[in-house]
DNA sequence: TTGTAAGCGTTATCAC
DNA sequence: GTGATAACGCTTACAA
């Protein structure tokens, strides 16, 4: 493998200069930087990343940490992150935690080890050890899901209005009793977005009823379970508002195996308009959230950060949109 | 940040005892173990592996090529990728190329500039220069696809075997006229399908008509494209073969909203066994493939080339299922 | 404008 | 068993 020093024999200068040709091209004489460039090319030369990373102290990759990958979702939201990064001269090490605190800690590591210099978290914890970074700013950006502690910038949807609007479209198609699947309990997101069919249910003066709540983990599979608590429990749901797409199409798919028709007994709403969604039968209504603008602020929220620049806003509320599909109707 | 030469200062000796310390715990006296221990802790120090990487000349990272990121099937091969390579003490860096030639140079890069030892394919495409490997080995493996040229070690299934499975499943079921939703015409991969799905109608006598064979991109939307093809040709097939359950799922819903039924009407298949395959409506009759093994498999042939053990089997091939579910059924 | 040389943090090779 | 030191490939004062 050639190094700059072959470099530098080939072209007959010396290795800084070799360097600064590179570098700064234009504080080169141009004969110099003529000679040093067909070395260059000559030799096939490529500088060694890990000795300028190593020299510079950073290393331009950031470290991205997914709860599922496989969710066209949190895909999206990559691909935000990958071009804004990609723009900036970063590069992104993507890891697929799987809900795995072990995963996330190895990873984040790779910050307190210097492989990377930040961190995004599209999901609701701090990987870091609880002092690492008592004095500095916290190499982390937030996105998706919030994080109560350490504050840490955040980009996220008003969950709560959101999840009120779809509760009200709801109940504007005449429901009163609408069962919700949630996210695990101790989700900030969750809480939120219960908070806001409550605000929905409240303003609609109907009351609570805590039996038509049901945890779920954002999986078809957790999607298709609670549905079947919903439907046994005594005064079964007119409609069923479901905090994800993929727990939506598993809710759809245990209505229908209990004979029952959607919307047409019951009507099922999602969250994320995840590209399966226009694909279900019914396709599902649904809030649409600008994925690929959530990677884009957080990178820059990030790079803000690590580059000392934190006159940006620490927070960043997006804008979320209803999408009316065929998988809600009016209550039977 | 605590550097070897701070800890080796507070435990009053050289920075070599600290190193061997770590590495080799058994070489250096109890008693010098423990101070060294001790100042480890108290000065919280964490090798700094941007050093250590520049040091060995390795990073023990693998760069993993995905096209798609959200499509199930490759999330559960980058999850056997992952538990593998942490058992061999390698990281993973995961792009998410969406088929972008540039994103897949670029990540590729990586190995040439030493951020990364090796790459895993998951697509058929070399992201390496021509020539830049000449002498020695690919440090490459391809998994899922194959690559035709230059040879590189390869985890594949006999997708020959299971297109012809699959399509004797749909002839056994009295289907004559089998339409096939191809991937991209280049890739070997569709290549061997479309050559097991002939073999299947030769051996019942079925003549093929070429125009029974439409090609897609693996999406949902291009399955339900495709099959709004199928559906116009003249003479319309009673069996549909999709290259991928994404693209069945797309091309259920076209049947379904030509008021066909399915599997009434047009039983339709699809191949990889994604998570929404078993909640498609009807459920998809499709190939499981061992995904997860995918990963491992492709994690050790990269490891082994990679350290010069190159006496293991270059090329894996892995055995796969027919899963029959609703979305197939006798020919009308 | 260019060359010389120090230094980044670690590990390996020598001595002792 | 331990310490001094060179080396990895690059960048950057500082000197020429």
């Amino acid at each position: 493998m050639s190094n700059i020093r072959k470099v530098a024999e080939l072209a007959g200068v010396s290795v800084a200069t070799v360097s600064r040709t590179l570098k700064s091209p234009d504080i080169v004489s141009p004969r110099t930087r003529a000679r040093v460039l067909a070395a260059v090319s000559e030799a096939d030369y490529k500088p060694n990343l890990m000795a300028v990373q190593f020299r510079s102290r950073r290393t331009r990759n950031l470290v991205v940490l997914v709860p599922t990958i496989s969710n066209t979702f949190f895909a999206r939201v990559i691909g935000g992150i990958q071009q804004a990064a990609q723009q900036q001269g970063y590069s992104v090490l993507l890891c697929n935690t799987l809900g795995r605190e072990d995963a996330e800690r190895g990873y984040a590591s790779m910050v307190t080890t210097r492989q990377a210099d930040g961190v995004i978290q599209l999901r609701a914890y701090n990987p870091f050890a609880a002092d690492a970074y008592a004095d500095t700013a916290l190499p982390m950006v937030n996105a998706c899901e919030v994080l109560d502690s350490p504050p840490c910038p955040t980009v996220k949807l008003d969950n709560r209005a959101a999840a009120r609007t779809l509760t009200e479209h709801l109940i504007d198609l005449g429901h009163r009793r609408i069962g919700m699947i949630k996210g695990p309990r101790r989700s900030p997101l969750t809480r939120d977005r219960v908070a806001g069919y409550c605000d929905a249910l409240e303003a609609a003066g109907i009351a609570l009823d805590e039996r038509l709540l049901c945890p779920g983990d954002f999986t078809p599979h957790s999607g298709f379970n609670a549905a079947g608590m919903l439907l046994a429990c005594d005064g079964r749901p007119s409609a069923i508002f479901c905090e994800s797409d993929e727990m939506a199409i598993g809710a759809i798919k245990r209505v229908k195996q209990a004979g029952l028709s959607v919307p047409g007994d019951i009507s099922v709403a999602g969250f994320d308009d995840i590209t399966f969604a226009s694909f279900s039968d019914p396709p599902l209504t649904t809030i649409a959230q600008p994925a690929e603008a959530f990677g884009r602020q957080a990178v820059s929220l990030l790079i803000d950060t690590l580059e000392g620049r934190c006159e940006s806003p620490r927070h960043v509320i997006l804008p979320f949109e209803l999408v009316v599909r065929g998988s809600t109707g009016s209550k039977p």
